[in-house]
DNA sequence: CCGGATCCTTTAGGATACTG
DNA sequence: CAGTATCCTAAAGGATCCGG
């Protein structure tokens, strides 16, 4: 997924290039569903995969696994194994993503303020 | 560049789809320059296109002017063009893009932050 | 000075099948 | 139940040329 960029910025970050800040939160965001997953582990509390997935009927078993594996390697996500069988795995917000839930819960809330002026302009066109 | 990701999404916010919300402001700021951009608009005001041009060095052309389009038709920057020899744009925030900006910059702290952390953390291991 | 058109490369995202 | 390996495709990003 957005494995390349994230290099990338890591790399500028210890060459004290320009712009970095501004562009490392967007690199750790930047995955079709991460900001989703982030949304639902920061404001509901912990998940298992199987949750995950049902949540996300669309999102395939291994695109799901690459979008947690990538947000374990930026720190924001924690993931715990309990040794039962069935095998249990639960993924949550480490101390340094939950850092990161206020910008998620602003785009959330932008978002859906963004959708109604939206649906409210197009039904000003119908009238 | 973010073309067909914007156009899922305006389908599926028509489409009443669980989770939009959550993906719209992504979809609108996810392109490798678009929170650069945006920082510089809001923050420091209008801009030409050349002024972009030399703010971002390694940007193409191309890809500049394809940026700026995407923000503009998702109604986040104008675009003013001054009818003058040389010919002269500028583009600014619109008003809905400034309703961005918090985000744009709680991006920026955000990453600033983290890189001082990254950068304490590698010290550390040094010593 | 600004930007569109064309062509090319890289890579994020996904389908599928297989393992502990 | 959870995860990895392999293979594939679509689209984002970019170099370059041309035109107003």
């Amino acid at each position: 997924m957005s494995d390349k960029l994230r290099e990338e910025i890591k790399e500028r970050i210890v060459n004290n290039d320009y712009h970095c800040e501004k562009e490392l939160t967007l690199s750790i965001i930047s995955g079709k569903w991460k900001v989703v997953i982030l949304w639902h582990l920061g404001v509901e509390g912990p998940h298992r995969f199987s949750e995950l997935q049902r949540l996300f009927p669309k999102i395939s078993h291994k695109i799901l696994s690459n979008q947690l594996r990538e947000l374990m390697e930026d720190g924001i996500v924690h993931r715990e194994v309990f040794p039962e069988v069935p095998p249990k795995v639960e993924y949550s917000m480490t101390e340094l993503g939950m850092t990161l839930l206020p910008i998620v819960e602003m785009m959330y809330e932008w978002g859906k303020k963004r959708i109604n002026q939206i649906k409210q302009e197009s039904n000003n066109e119908v009238i």
